[in-house]
DNA sequence: ACGTTTTCTGGAACGATTCCAAGTTGCGTC
DNA sequence: GACGCAACTTGGAATCGTTCCAGAAAACGT
């Protein structure tokens, strides 16, 4: 477990090799490009489209750009990734789901952090005024300075 | 004040002709277009960029996609508009600054409203563990269906 | 009236992502 | 073990919102 320094809260439960009876149980083909796709982000937190590509090459020598988009979009369309995207940078992919957990943003450098909010489990989920809306779900972004570069000006 | 059906919480205190004296005091000259990019946002709730340019050209006849994005900018910097950026959507712009106030997003049709949070003035701004963060923003999106879509499957 | 700032026109470029088509590979089932 | 469909490949082009460029003209505030 030595690549788990901190083990995700969320029960996605699978280890390693079991990332293919996770798609398949999730309905998916349980295909090279996915499981490295998972892989990947088992070792990179927010990790980008272009982070993953490179990562799933490095660990299976080849994948296409699109596929690596399509693994993305199937795996999140199917609950097994979570999308985020902080407004002027590209999306990131995370395998925490289920948990509601929220985000930190650096406004220097763009890194991304997990935080787990002080309200309870749902925290600001049910707003007072939702002008009609039907609300499935709260996203929470902090924005702030990481501390490497808070250190510098 | 009929263009104000629910005027907006925010202190900005300016009525339509005061938007000079506003961006005076913000430290920027009161040009025809920085004038009129406010205006149409005292009309237009969370509108595009796209959407001040046309409203702008309606108002003073002309103006260039550049300048309104710089005045955009400009009056973003200066604190006398915000900007809020749903992911997979264009940036939104809107004059309610200063209150800290969330939005609810549209699945569907990308419509965004404001909301109010619950959980009183500060709502989840103190995140338990900032993984040394240093935090001065706390965004919060709701993500749902808005009335109108939400009665179409 | 002057100097500075802003805006103008018109264009090209950006980055992330999506889409295309047609051919190949490789899962999972029978 | 073979078959069929899903997934992947290559290579390219296109999208959208936004930014950047340069040089000239206009407009603002003192």
């Amino acid at each position: 477990m030595s690549n788990h320094p901190a083990a995700p809260a969320a029960p996605h439960g699978a280890r390693h090799a079991d990332d293919e009876q996770l798609l398949r149980d999730a309905g998916l083909r349980a295909t090279g490009v996915r499981v490295a796709v998972l892989r990947a982000l088992d070792r990179l937190q927010h990790a980008t489209a272009d982070d993953v590509v490179r990562a799933v090459r490095t660990d299976i020598g080849s994948a296409s750009v699109q596929a690596v988009y399509d693994t993305l979009h199937a795996l999140t369309g199917a609950g097994l990734l979570r999308r985020m995207e902080p407004a002027g940078h590209p999306a990131r992919y995370e395998r925490r789901v289920g948990d509601n957990h929220h985000h930190v943003v650096c406004r220097a450098c763009g890194a991304v952090a997990d935080v787990d909010c002080t309200v309870g489990q749902a925290p600001c989920l049910t707003p007072s005024a939702t002008q009609g809306f039907t609300i499935d779900l709260a996203e929470v972004t902090f924005w702030g300075l990481c501390p490497d570069c808070a250190s510098r000006p």
